[in-house]
Order: C-alpha cells, then structure tokens, then sequence
DNA sequence: CTCTAAAGTTTGAGTACTCAAACTCTTGAG
DNA sequence: CTCAAGAGTTTGAGTACTCAAACTTTAGAG
C-alpha cells in the first residue's frame, strides 16, 4: 500500500491532470497544491516513476499511468464516501467536512468503505455533487456546464459546488445552493460580471462570475 | 497534536502501567507490545519524557504523567468508541475489528468522534465488554472477576472478553461467550486445569484455565 | 535570434522514526 | 559476595519526507 504521502500525491495528480487541457501536470503547480516546494516535488515525481506510477520526462510534463490512475482514484472513492458519510450518518456540516475527509481516507480499509458504501446505498455523487468512483474504479458524471454560462431566464437543477473551502459552501449553503435545488437566473449583468440566481425556496443572491464558476448546473435543461 | 507513533506509545504504556502492580511500565515488554527494538524504544521514552507526558529515571521504571495519561486514555476512548461503531453502525465482525480501529483512532478529529459518540448513544463498554472513557477521561469500570476464579455450578453474567486477536475472539463468538450473555459453570476440574461453561442458548463448551482467564464474569454473582 | 522569466533540478541539511549491535547497569541465584 | 542474565542505553546507519538555495533548462517576448 501507497503511503499517506504518496496518495496525497497522487490524488492532487489526477485533479491537476484532468483539469489541464494537455493531460499533463506541472511540478510548479502539483507543489503548490501540496503544499511543498518544488524541490520536494521534484524527488517525489522521480520516486513515483520509479513506482511506476506516473510517467514523466525530465523537464517535461508529468501524468498518471494506468496503475497510478487506478491508486489515485481509489483514494478519490474513499474521499467522496466518507464526506458523504459525515454528511448523512455523522450529520456533520457540509461545509466542514472535507477536512475531516482528508484525514481519514489514508486509514480506512477496503472493509471499513465497503460496509460505509453499502450502510449509503452506494450513492454515486457526494455532498458537493462530485461522482463517486465505482469500486472497480468507473465515474458516471453527470454531464454539466457551469452556472457563469446561463443566461437571464435560464431555470435549471444545481448539479455541483466545485469548491473545498469551508467559507464559500457555507455561503453557499445559506442560499439554498446545494446539490439538487432548482435554480432560476433573473439577471444576469456581463458589464458587472454578476448574475442575480434564486433557490428554489430562498431569496436571490448575487454571484461574480468567478463564484458562479464553481458551481455546475443541468447541462440539457434551459 | 502528538504524532501517530507517539499515541501508540502512550496507548501501550496505559495498558502496561496498569497491568503493573508497581504501576510501572518496563521497556522490553513495551518494545514487544509496540514491535520495535528495545534501542528505539529507549530514545522514544526520552523524547515522552522531553515532552513531559512520562517520567523515567535512568534504569528505572516508566510511569505516565497526568498529561500522559489524559492524552493515552483519549487514544483509548477513540479506539472504544470506533470497535462499538464498526460493529453496531457498519456491522462489521467483532473480531475483525481492533485491527481496523487501531488505523482510524489517529485519523478522526473530537468533531467526528463527539458525533460517533451521539449517534451510538454514548455507550459505557465497547463490544469487548471494556470500558468507554468519557470526554473528560472518567472510567466507570464495573467491578468482575475472572471466569477462571468461579468454581462449578457458578451462575453469572459475562461482562468482558480480553483478547485483542480475532482468532480467540471468533472461537468465543461461535460459543455464544461474547458480553452480557449468561454463563453457567457446568463443571470444574482442577487437575486438567479447564472448566466446562454455558452460555445461555448455546452448547456448552471446555475452556482451559488461561482460556478462562480471559474472559471476565460479574463480580456479585455466585 | 537573443535574453530573461518561469519551470524544473540538484544539493546539503534537518526531523521523525527505525534497526543492529555493542555497550553498561541492576538484580538475584548460588 | 560474586557474577551471569536480563534490562536498559548508546552509537551509527538507513528510510521517508521535508526545506532553502543554488543551479539548469525551456520557452516566449521583443
């Protein structure tokens, strides 16, 4: 088994490299993610390959094999069941329990996420909307587009918060903008880069375009 | 917030000054339990005692401080709280189970562990039958005495099973020896140093001496 | 085509933990 | 009272991870 470490690197890898439009991530970024220096990146990457779980040349962009994209995604799977978990068994709040998440996925057992997916009834998208990853490792995201594209009119179904930052889902929260929720755009202002959206069963709040970014919503419906 | 490796001293170094008659822990028996040498053990209990959670003459014995102890009895309470959770919550086997909470207890922050606590309902025994500390580190132990101290036609009430391995744990299981159950000593025979107890519901069953001594029986009861 | 800023690498050192093996101290059997 | 055996200590080295700082490479602006 991968240690602690080497799984929060591997975790920040497959965000960074399906983020990236190349497939590839930077040391400079993967670093910043982490929280370390480049240099400790660095040696991190070299002993990675060596595990052959990443591929990366020198000097040149980095990316998970399949054996590392497998390891990675299998600690995202632990991540979004346990937040999800804390949520709807533990009751905890929403806006708190990545954190908590972060810590516990490097020692739960193959058992222990077994019995907590099976105790949810196996649910297929966490607190915040994200897929949760099958054991064998499939993801059936549910296709989506950002809020920030919608135009004044538009009513749609909040699908994600792509946010890990407890103030911002507690923002979020106190506006009815979770997961599921009808969601209808009155206003939407390119000159303010702001839009006015409503919670079904909230008042409507204003949102920067930057802030309505990370929230994803129905893709088909208008 | 100590390190793993140190609530793993500590937790050991409750178990072992308690045990003791001194109230003393020795450094080769508490490398054995922790599996290290006795040298890595030597320069761990002098950085403990840098740190002021144990006291440690040269050559002399080890003794927990008040500080020491209040940290090894929160490690404890976690690991109680989580064996109750994994068995009542998640279902998993009581036998499998220490091994697992020996993992989770240094991942879970007192946010989690207070709504564990809340969601089992603030349980006084975990499924051993040993004692949950509270929040505050208190210990209401209730008074019992060894299966191997009753003599024949003993009717009691099983209180703990103390063994952490799964192996001993599943033969007591499969004979119904697990907490609460009523027991009945069917016979006792000194010379081939076993007894032949009942629980109630299930075949009766020869246990060795050392067998018995792991299980203990409610103090009150003939 | 050149030059510099950003990206990436290397080096030397430090922390936390571990071992093996050589060592010293304490204690109790005779 | 002596002296082995066991308990405890020290030393030197190794692994996994980290940083700071000096260094090299790449790539894009001009």
């Amino acid at each position: 088994m991968a240690t602690e470490t080497v799984e929060n690197y591997l975790k920040a890898l497959l965000t960074l490299c399906d983020e990236s439009p190349t497939g590839e991530a930077g040391l400079v970024r993967l670093a910043a993610v982490l929280g370390v220096t480049k240099g400790t990146a660095t040696s991190m990457i070299k002993r990675l390959a060596e595990g052959k779980l990443v591929k990366a040349e020198r000097y040149g962009g980095i990316t998970l094999t399949g054996k590392g994209r497998r390891a990675a995604t299998d600690v995202l799977r632990r991540h979004r069941l346990l937040e999800t978990f804390l949520v709807r068994t533990l009751k905890l709040d929403w806006s708190t329990v990545h954190a908590e998440a972060e810590r516990l996925e490097h020692a739960v057992s193959p058992l222990v996420i077994d019995a907590i997916d099976a105790l949810l009834g196996h649910p297929s998208v966490d607190p915040h909307g994200d897929p949760i990853p099958d054991k064998s490792g499939q993801t059936r995201a549910a296709s989506s587009r950002p809020l920030s594209a919608c135009a004044m009119g538009d009513k749609t179904r909040l699908v994600r918060v792509a946010d890990q930052e407890g103030a911002f889902l507690g923002f979020a929260a106190r506006h009815g903008l979770m997961p599921g929720v009808r969601l209808t755009v009155l206003d939407a202002d390119p000159q303010a880069q702001s839009m006015l959206v409503q919670a079904q069963g909230h008042d409507p709040v204003w949102l920067a375009t930057a802030a309505a970014g990370k929230i994803a919503v129905e893709a088909g419906s208008d």
